[in-house]
DNA sequence: TTTACAATTCGTCAACTAACGAAATGAAGA
DNA sequence: TCTTCATTTCGTTAGTTGACGAATTGTAAA
């Protein structure tokens, strides 16, 4: 890996909303409506914020229709002991203890309420009752 | 550690002078000076730049007269942990070994071509032949 | 096809960062 | 004391970043 390779990692990194999205990706995929509805952003922030984290080979993407799912790339040796290690050092921090349970309200939380709002949209099929 | 302070430690990272500063020190203390030599930057960038680390607590000083030296901070379990990473990631980069070499040859150049030029100032002892 | 819509890209603005030289700080030596 | 000088701090400038809404893209349903 390149100094600049590395640089780019922990660029990726510096931003407190890209952590948390990281580290709200630990055991679970999400798509961009459930991050958005998490950090509380713009959309399209949140997506700029995701192509950031998926340059920096930290996340991938899995496309299905119109969703597209972000989740931990667990393919890259260095990506992935920087992630074990942000999530090792913040799992008892107030702000990541706090995101777990929003999540969990996110996760069990009527589709209509994120994504597609009064409309209706299926968006998330994995945040389903 | 919070979300804040991990933030802070990956910023201090996301700067390639910074990372190879770092990775200087790895197996000896340097001055300001010397880092500049190596860096090829202002003395006052230098001096910005190695605040930032220390800041981070990746880095501490060790002041003696005039002369400040910069060595690894040992006592932060994540600064420590993501310095080794940084060491073991980078180890084999084409910056980070020409550095090395540079180094080396710093180290045993005179101190006049250092710091005090051609004013023959003692600066950084641990360069001495 | 046409429409709907999740996500991305674009354009803009305010805030931040890295660079430098100049000025300030502070520790030795004359 | 007064000077020297390694380092830090200050002030400025150019370039970068994070935020948003608007426009665009691409897939699926009507």
């Amino acid at each position: 890996m390149s100094v600049d390779d590395f640089t780019v990692l922990m660029k990726a990194l510096s931003d407190s909303n890209r952590v948390r999205a990281l580290i709200a990706l630990r055991d679970r995929e999400l798509c961009v409506c459930q991050l958005m509805e998490l950090l509380e952003l713009a959309i399209s922030t949140v997506s700029k914020h995701m192509s950031i984290l998926k340059q920096a080979k930290l996340v991938r993407t899995r496309k299905t229709g119109r969703w597209v799912y972000y989740s931990l790339d667990n393919t890259q040796t260095t990506q992935g002991e920087l992630t074990d290690l942000a999530i090792k050092s913040l799992i008892e921090s107030e702000t990541i203890i706090r995101d777990a349970s929003r999540i969990k309200k996110i996760l069990n939380s009527d589709i209509e309420e994120l994504c597609g709002k009064q409309r209706g949209a299926k968006c998330c099929p994995s945040g389903d009752k």
